[in-house]
This record gives C-alpha cells, structure tokens and sequence, in this order.
DNA sequence: CTTTATGCAAAAACTTTGCACCGAG
DNA sequence: CTCGGTGCAAAGTTTTTGCATAAAG
C-alpha cells in the first residue's frame, strides 16, 4: 500500500526534475478528486485556494509533467474538453479503464472492466500494430436521463 | 450506390439549411481526401485553392454543420489535434470505426471491425447505460515503427 | 553555486462571434 | 424580396513561451 507521492519523489528524482511544493500540490488535488475528471481550470483554481501565489503556467507545466511520466491521463472528451485523472494503478501498467459518457447530463461514469483482450488480439494480428493501450468511450445514456425520455 | 452529395443536398434541405458552393466546397474536399483525417486548417487550404476567397470561419461553421447533421466525425486524438473524417455509412447508422494511433510516426490506421458488441452487452447491462456510440483508440506501435526498434 | 522551476505577462494556436453585404430560394 | 450564409476582423478560449527571479539540490 505505497503512497502516490512517494512514488512521485522517486519518480521525479530519478528523472532529474525537483521536487517542489507546486508539483505536489497539483498532484495533491488529483488524488483528492479521484474520480472527478477535473480540467487544467479546475485544477489551478483548487491549487490556488491552497497556495494563492501559484500561476496557470505552473499547473499546465506540471499537468503535462505528470502526464508525460504516466502519473496522470489527459482524458480528452470529444468536445473540446481535456481532463485529467490519476493513473490508479502506476506499477502494474495496466490499461486506463473506459468511460461511459451521457449525452444528456454529460455525466462520466468509469468503467473498471477492460474486456478488450480479445480484441487486441485480433486487430494486432490482423494489422500487424503492437498495441501499447487504448481508449474506450461509450456514449449514450444514463439510467437517470434515459427515464426523462420514458420508453 | 448513391452519392453522398445527394446525401447531403437532402439533408440541408430537410433541415432548412441552404445549398451554398462553400459548404459543397468543404465536403468535396473531405470526401477527396477520405482517410486521411484533416484538420480544419488542412481542409482551409485545400478548399482555397479551389476558392482562394473562402474564409476560415466558413470552414468552421460548415465542419461544425456537417459534425451537427452527422455527414462527418470530429475525432479528437488525445494530442491536442482534432481531425475530421466522412461518415460513410450515412444510413445504417453504424458505430463508428476504430483507430490505431502509432505513438512514434502518428500514423492513423482505420480499422473496420467493429467487435465491440458483447462488451457493450455486458457494460450496458452492468451499469444501467443505454450505449449509442462508441470511440475506440488503440495506441501502439504500426510494423514500420516498431522494426525500428529491433525486438 | 548551478540549474531547474516559477510567476507574470505576452504570445500563440485555435475557434467563435458581430456585422455589413451577398446570394439561395 | 427575405432570410440565412459569407467574409472579414475582432474577440474569445485555452495553452505555451520568454524572461527575470526564486528555490532545489
């Protein structure tokens, strides 16, 4: 049960960036809204209610740090939104997990199962492409909005 | 074997839309150019150099229509960069395919399986979501690329 | 002490909007 | 003729960059 943030130093360290009370703080709201799906704005707001001082610059330098070393995903939601979310499970690699999008309430559910095995497989061997991850968004609606339009 | 072009007069008109030489302009540039996902400024100057007087903002009002009516897709690559690509199964309202994305020449590759059927059985009936659409991206290494690197 | 990171503001990249004029229906 | 569409330029948004200063190691 290692905490994010020790693997963040290490991680930070062994890459030669330094570790500063900025970073952590930008890493610090991502682990605190886990699940949130919170953009570069949302972000730099919550980080500035800690630390007034800090600039948008600072986040988006270290938004695009944490998601080139794989701390984070950039979610990108097909209308010009970003987001971004911790990567949950940084040791094992495993593939980032799927989102289920509502076209009404643009509400975004994560979905843990992967089930994509199969397919890698079969587009790997057909395409001859070695596929490293994916992603997977599934539009449509939630149970909460499909009521509003009965049947 | 009908042509899109009919497709698409029908289709403004049905909607009230008018028939201009500027959006039959962008949707013959995209229909040229089918699998190669351009972006609005690709699609600006291509379109230019039949219409050298079409203005940016044209483009992006039509893109944004063509998006609207369904004629074409917005796909958004998680890079920053969003292309557009024809629909072209207009009728049968099909998923839309996937995309292999090679992490090292960028390279896209449409993949036309769909498979995705059971997976979207098992989530719609796990979580209570009503699936209307998906996008799928794969992101890997094509055969060229990953020669590259020996093993 | 050296080098990287920060904050600020300016700039860049991309997209949208207001408005007068134009053209499809 | 009427109303929607266009081109242009200006304005928005979002993200990046240059530079002097601050802080990490």
């Amino acid at each position: 049960m290692k905490e994010n943030a020790n693997n963040f130093n290490d991680k930070l360290k062994e890459k030669g960036y330094k570790i500063t009370f900025q970073r952590k703080q930008v890493l610090d709201v991502i682990k605190d809204n886990e699940g949130k799906h919170l953009n570069s704005e949302e972000i730099y707001n919550l980080v500035k209610e800690k630390s007034p001082d800090i600039g948008i610059a600072t986040v988006y330098r270290t938004l695009s740090l944490l998601d080139k070393m794989g701390l984070i995903y950039k979610v990108d939601l097909d209308e010009g939104s970003v987001k971004y979310e911790l990567d949950r499970d940084l040791d094992s690699h495993r593939h980032r997990h799927h989102h289920l999008i509502c076209l009404d309430c643009n509400e975004i559910v994560e979905v843990e199962e992967d089930l994509l095995d199969d397919i890698e497989e079969k587009i790997s061997a057909k395409h001859n492409f070695f596929i490293k991850d994916h992603s997977v968004k599934f539009y449509g609606y939630c149970i909460k909005c499909r009521d509003k339009y009965g049947d």
